[in-house]
DNA sequence: CTGAAAGCGCTTACAG
DNA sequence: CTGAAAGCGCTTACAG
């Protein structure tokens, strides 16, 4: 046979109708057994293999659903697709996905470009996006999920408490006893993860009296680069800190790096906290103090939560998922420093 | 409107047929400027948004293209799967990803989901596949890309040079003058890039009137518990490698960090040749020599690959694009090993 | 430059 | 349990 067969020759060779065949494919109860397998028979000796778009089009259900991240060049966002990819793939619906490397506008294209596939739902990371894309996603009807973050809409979401990182990061810094605090932060605009995670740090400063002067956060690109240069720009401040909270694990190891780099000891005369719990970071003596999410679990959960959704029509519930810290490598401040401070509270920087 | 506005909509709205409509969203040179401008004025209000399914029905391109990786897991892939999304989205098309976990039969069985997709053309990761999934594939008339390896068959391949990755390892460690040589790769089996850089290894070394001993090539799963795993069982033997080529840059990070934990000096003691070139792997002290395999540029290069041959008709002529060794951290076998070696050559164990 | 109409390959009430 | 037939929403020769 020169081109593909279709369903009409399944069907010729089954010696049944097409709807047979049809619903022998999505429907096999519906179809008695011994006429099944003939079906099954002259689909095998034929490789028939059935067309997606035409069933897509005449069901109205394209069995794919499409996800934007931020980028795939962070193992934490390559985490989550997998595991929602392999979610979906279960279910028999596939995955179509693109990275938008931070970029609103570029975002904003790729849903329009994706809407244009007709998929069966889309998902998103975090809840900034461009007021268009909120107006053409809810013009195409698609459901929308929004992921690593808590909708500011009335979107469903699975996220994390953004928040809360920042909260458990400082807690953790000032149970051990610094005075002199500091954070490197991915970009905040258009980027709410990153600045909740950034006011959470706040807050609990806020609630002990303290206030983070402008200059002691930094913003930086993720990755070790910028975790490099913000520690560069923060050791040039007086008092030094002694405690960085860091808006990831990339950044995190990146002060790491350059702290080892400088000569800076750590953890004895810098502590650092980190966000993701990346592999690498309990590898890396001394080991990075880090926020544990559940990226993984989140993939899944979104997932679920759209099969779900496309299955029964009913909205998902907004669900947020478990945060822990993990501590590795963080220490007291330096003795002197600690000194010093007490003996004049009036310096505290944070 | 209480349902998606449809091309009639859009073409009642215009004054104008559907026929011109879809002209206008298609090949605008064809259609008068006036024409497109009420056109695209009525599509502005309505909100219209293509089905893609209709139009990939109509016009037999579905405009995706699938992607099959072993794992997102690895920043090596999920930067080659970032590079190829981009460059496909540059020219309209998509990317439907999956990934089976280094595991044929899960390969199999995301290759038939995704053929039922109605994909324009798919693209795999190395050579070793299953024969059933060959098979469906040709049956199913979609253009098959190999990535990452030169294909075996006659499919058209943009890949590496795995064996030379091997070869240039081994001539880096034998140039520094090491005499006991030790691999911790990947499983081979299925995975014909593990099992070539090995062999082109083993090569180089043959060159040299050398062996490698069966004990001295250990297979762990790629990551860095895998290394360390691996570091542990080389270093039982007698002689103890002085140097170790790792598949790749996960197993070889793990090595160091297993060493580092055992005390063992890198570079002093033991020399350690990765492959990738991870960010990661240059910014921890005192660096990992490595292969540097540009895989965003292959991911790109995938996606010409692939854009042209859907638009021409022809089969891409195959590539292999070239590797290099970077090095750091690498160093001469200890001096009383070398004279150890010097003075019983008859116990060389590669 | 534009329109009428056939057709892409399925699914699904509807009737039996 | 099965079939005839309409229909999903586009595209594309064909004719003008």
């Amino acid at each position: 046979m020169a081109t593909r067969p279709r369903i009409v020759d399944v069907a010729a060779r089954a010696g049944v109708s097409t709807a047979t065949v049809s619903r022998a494919l999505s429907n096999p109860d519906l179809v008695h057994p011994e006429t099944q397998q003939r079906i099954r028979s002259a689909i095998a000796e034929l490789g028939y293999v059935m067309d997606g778009s035409a069933r897509a089009l005449a069901s109205g259900r394209a069995r794919t659903v499409a996800a934007i991240v931020p980028t795939l060049d962070n193992a934490i966002f390559a985490r989550a697709v997998q595991s929602l990819q392999t979610t979906l793939s279960n279910s028999g619906y596939q995955l179509l996905i693109a990275a938008h490397e931070y970029n609103l506008s570029a975002e904003h294209e790729l849903v329009r470009a994706l809407l244009e596939r007709s998929i069966d739902a889309l998902i998103l990371v975090g809840a900034d996006h461009a007021p268009q894309t909120w107006e053409v996603i809810r013009g195409s009807r698609v459901p929308l999920l929004i992921t690593w973050a808590r909708s500011s809409e009335h979107e469903p979401s699975i996220g994390f408490d953004n928040h809360e990182i920042g909260r458990l990061a400082a807690r953790h810094l000032l149970s051990l006893g610094h005075q002199h605090l500091a954070v490197v932060s991915g970009y905040c605009r258009h980027n709410d993860r990153a600045r909740h995670r950034v006011e959470g740090f706040r807050e609990v400063l806020a609630e002990h009296g303290r206030r983070l002067a402008d200059a002691n956060v930094v913003e930086q690109p993720f990755g070790f680069e910028g975790g490099r240069a913000g520690l560069q720009l923060l050791m040039q401040l007086r008092p030094r800190p002694t405690a960085i909270f860091c808006g990831n694990d990339m950044l995190a190891l990146g002060c790491l790096f350059e702290a080892q780099s400088m000569g800076i000891r750590v953890p004895e005369a810098l502590s650092l906290v980190g966000c993701d719990n990346l592999p690498v970071s309990s590898q890396i003596p001394p080991g990075l103090t880090t926020i544990l999410l559940p990226t993984y679990e989140l993939g899944q959960r979104a997932a679920e939560a759209v099969l779900h959704w496309l299955a029964t029509r009913e909205v998902p519930p907004s669900q947020c998922l478990p945060i822990e810290i993990v501590v590795r490598g963080t220490s007291a401040p330096p003795a002197d420093i600690q000194k010093e401070e007490t003996s004049r509270p009036q310096h505290v920087s944070a």
